[in-house]
DNA sequence: GCGACAG
DNA sequence: ATCTTGTCGC
């Protein structure tokens, strides 16, 4: 059997590989990047954690905003498809999180992703995917780069350097705290850089992660419990 | 051909 | 993402 490159996984069926692409290709079209048009009062964290190789964890934690109080905390428990394959995440983890958003009582009026949103080679990250999926603002705050390059931010909270892939800014690395590293910030859908930027430096408390995807990560790992 | 590669 | 020990700093 074909194997993905240093990764240990299956290569995905080219037919299979044919249709993402397709779809991603159509879901291009309708990526909306401009000020949203919302009045910021709740605003929800999302991440998800695995439990073996197949088994996922998605959370999502619903704030008020700018208090950052927390007002419910849902999750969904299932089964991917897919091999994580870098540009091709969301096929893998989206499905499991529309799932646990289905649980919310409220609706969010924007969804910080734990992940990239256009900052990405097809400019169709998590956060953008899931937007499009729920015709929802989303924007995306990553740990890591995925493509681009971009200059170190000064050392200061606050600071942010644009990552720059292909002559286009596709997000602002930003420093959310004193001497550590930074995050990557970027508007997902219905969202323009600028406000995904200050939104993710106003929920940055005392932590590198702003608060709702920090919070969605703690609660993965308290929820990994009752799984 | 050689690295890089969200979670 | 996950597997993991000690260690540095507020």
């Amino acid at each position: 059997m074909a194997y993905y490159k240093r990764f240990d996984y299956p290569a995905p069926d080219p037919a299979i590989l044919k249709k993402l692409t397709e779809q991603q290709r159509d879901m291009q079209a309708q990526i909306i990047l401009q000020k949203p048009d919302f009045d910021l009062k709740l605003i929800a964290g999302c991440d998800s954690s695995f439990i073996g190789e197949d088994s996922i964890l998605s959370v999502f934690v619903l704030l008020a905003y700018p208090s950052m109080e927390v007002l419910e905390k849902v999750w969904h428990h299932g089964t991917v498809q897919l091999p994580y394959i870098p540009g091709f995440l969301s096929f893998r983890e989206a499905p499991n999180v529309l799932e646990a958003y289905k649980k919310l009582q409220q609706k969010p009026d924007l969804i910080m992703v734990d992940g990239h949103g256009i900052s990405h080679p097809r400019r169709l990250g998590i956060a953008t995917h899931l937007g499009i999926h729920l015709n929802k603002p989303t924007m995306g705050v990553a740990k890591k780069v995925l493509v681009g390059k971009y200059k170190e931010p000064e050392i200061t909270k606050g600071a942010i350097s644009p990552l720059v892939y292909k002559e286009e800014v596709i997000a602002n690395v930003l420093r959310t705290k004193d001497n550590v590293k930074p995050v990557f910030v970027s508007p997902g859908h219905l969202i323009d850089q600028e406000t995904a930027t200050r939104i993710a430096m106003e929920c940055a408390l005392k932590h590198k992660l702003p608060e709702p995807t920090r919070l969605a990560d703690h609660y993965a790992a308290v929820f990994k419990s009752e799984v």
